[in-house]
Formats: structure tokens, sequence, C-alpha cells
DNA sequence: CTCGCAAACTGACATTTGTCACCAGTAGTG
DNA sequence: CACTACTGGTGACAAATGTCAGTTTGCGAG
């Protein structure tokens, strides 16, 4: 019997996840949680065979970590405990730190539910599975061209605030602030940092 | 019995949604989409009783219409079907929309399973149900303050293109669209048009 | 060590954008 | 009718932004 923690903020489809997978004879959910939060303190108590995480969960401010923080975490605390993060939008960037994080599953949520059984055994069978569609977008997509710093400022200014205050809150002088989203801008072919912070959001790349 | 059309683009979503309601001694799941446009082939073949449609359906380009839409044709070609938004993210402009478009229940899918089937057979009934939390939302958030054509350019404006390009997809003067969008962000409290882009959004506004 | 290189950073310059004042036509309303 | 709001437009000015040339720093290869 596989022992099974559901992660997911949205209590209706967390539920009905639970629901199904309970229905399967080799599957068993021991734990729920609507948070990363939750999710850990559930993980630890309960010490579950496989967890399945949703990748963004909170509705929290920000810079509260997702499924993929609650993998790495677990990677370390429960060895034993395989991750599977399930997700509505998959970018290819969020795969890869995903993969970077540990974590054994990839799933959009546009896939059945026998698949999501399967690879459930599969995982915790000691495999691995990544969506083909995905891992295609993934390498198609190819690596994150922006800088660390790059990535910083953009990701600052992808809310659509102006120069001065990217420039306060990541601690530069404002026409650094601007080169950066400059070269941003040129390594993602756009004219402004706007566009720019759109396609590397869609890349999973901020 | 109530016979239900269950429209999610999300299959996994979709088909544990179907198998937690077909739980309920009263309530049969008839028919299953995809998306919009098989929604309401299934929903002419099937004519259920109540139709649960998923606010944004397509991953389709631009335009093509979600569960608003849905609801919208399903009003006047069949008015004994009453239609049930479920959305993960709820912006109180899409709850106006879906009431204006005659839609019977809007539910955010935080929502326990329960209350999504109690609310079914309220709506089936006749009643109406609205997610409180969104509804307190929807009426602080007040109506939309922006002119139809200041949100059509800000809606043009949203994914980061340039003045020029705005100006010749609305097939207006670049002066003529820098004037909607200035007033648009004075009425919506920003600087810049791409904050304004983000908080018209936010709100369901475009 | 030093060469090369990339990232981090700055300031100057040109373009884009936001703002404002103003004009004109059209439609709806008391 | 007068009044108001929305639409579409022009031109000018100031501020924000994008671009570029160039300096500094740190780090690995030779």
């Amino acid at each position: 019997m596989i022992r099974l923690l559901l992660a997911d903020d949205e209590n209706l489809i967390r539920t009905a996840l639970a629901t199904l997978l309970s229905l399967e004879d080799d599957l068993t959910v021991v734990a729920q949680a609507a948070s990363a939060g939750e999710a850990l303190a559930m993980a630890r108590h309960h010490r579950p065979d496989v967890a399945v995480l949703d990748l963004q969960m909170p509705s929290l401010p920000t810079g509260a970590l997702g499924g993929i923080g609650v993998a790495e975490v677990l990677r370390t605390e429960l060895p034993d405990c395989a991750s599977l993060i399930v997700t509505g939008h998959g970018r290819p960037g969020h795969l890869k730190q995903a993969l970077a994080a540990g974590v054994r599953g990839f799933l959009p949520k546009t896939v059945s539910a026998e698949v999501l059984a399967d690879v459930i055994r599969t995982i915790h069978s000691g495999g691995r599975y990544v969506d083909p569609e995905l891992a295609a977008e993934a390498i198609s997509a190819g690596d994150n061209p922006l800088t660390a710093r790059e990535a910083d400022v953009l990701e600052l200014a992808a809310d659509g605030a102006p120069i001065d205050e990217i420039a306060q809150r990541a601690a530069l002088s404002p026409g650094t602030v601007r080169n950066y989203l400059s070269s941003a801008g040129a390594k993602l072919g756009t004219s402004n940092r706007h566009e720019a912070a759109r396609i590397a959001r869609t890349h999973g790349w901020i």
C-alpha cells in the first residue's frame, strides 16, 4: 500500500483528488495540506511514501515557497519520501527547478487520473516521470539566458514598478537597473522590460 | 436525480470532480467537456439540469470564450439548464460578467466538496449562490471605472507592446492611445500603463 | 602572474512615454 | 435646448526609459 500526502490550496480539487486516488487498491491518502507549511508539518508527522504537491500553493504575499520548496525540504528531511509536482500551467523553467530540487515526477493537470496513479506507482518504486510534452518544451526552450542579477531585477520589474523603485528595492543605481533590464530585453528579443518580464515568466525564469 | 455537465480543460480535475460528485446520491454526471466548444455540443445533446463550468478553459490563442461565454449561450439555447461557474482565481469583474450572463452560481475552487454539492442543489431548485468572500470583494471593488475604449486599449497594452503597435492594432493615432492610457492610469491610480494593466486585470476589468 | 572574460556597475545621450491643454463630432438626458 | 460624457485627435513639454560606451572587479585558464 502506497501512503500519500496531498498538498493543494484548492480544497475542492484536493478532496476530489483524494477521493479519486483512494479508489485505487494500492493507494491511500494519509494526509492533506492546503499550504506549504501545512504540507511540511503533515509530512513530518505522517511520513508518507509519496508527496503529491501543487506547484503554486499559497495565496501568501510573495517569496512564499510553493511545491518545489516543499520538495526541497522533504528531500533532506525525509529522503524516503518521493515528491511529485502537479501543476495547472507548466512552465519549462519550473520543470528544471523542480528536477534540481530532487522532484521525481512532474505532471500537468491535463493528464488523466490513470496516468497520475501510474506515475505515483512509478516514482514510488524509484523511477522518474516527466510529462513528455513539458519535457519537449523545456528542451526546446533552452537554458535561462539571464544572469542572476538580471533575473532579480526583471522580477522586481515584473509588476510594473518604475525604475527608481526597482533600484531602491535592489539596492542599485537606477542606471544599473536600466542596463540590466536592457540586456535582459536584448536576450529575450523584446524592446521593453514589461514584455521581457512577460516572456521570462512564461518560461519560468523569474 | 440532478443531471450534470462538467466542463474543465484539466482532465485530472474534471474526472476527479466527476468521481466525487457521482458519490452523491442525487447527482449524476451525464457529460464532460474539455473545451468551450465541446461543452456546448455536449449540452445540446445531453440537456443537463446543471452545467458546472470552469471560468478559464481553452488554451486557445485569444478571444476564445470561457465558461461565461458558454453560460451565455446556454441561457438562450437551454433555458432550463442552470449554469454554475467554478474558478481558481476569482476576480470581482468576472463575477459581475458572470451574473450578467445569467449564471446562477459562482464559486472559487477553495470551497469544500460538500459546499459544491449543496450549491448544485440550490441552483437546480431555482436559487442562486455566490461565494460570500468573492461577493464582498466585488462590492468593495466597485464598478469598472474605465470607458469601453480605455479598456480596449489597455487590453492591447497588457502584453507590453509599444504605443505604436497598440495604435495600429486599435486603428487609432498614437497620441489618442497615449491619452486613453493616461486617463486609464489616472483612474486606476498608477503611473504607467503596465501597472494599470495589471490592476485592471486583477479586477477582471480587461 | 596576467590575460581574457563575464558580471556588476556608472554616466551621457536619444527615444519613448506620460501629461496637459485644447479642439471637434456624436449621442444621451433633463 | 443646454449640458454632459465618450470618442478621436493634435501638439508641446517633462519625465521615464532604452541604449551605448566605458570602468571596475573577480575568477579561472594558461
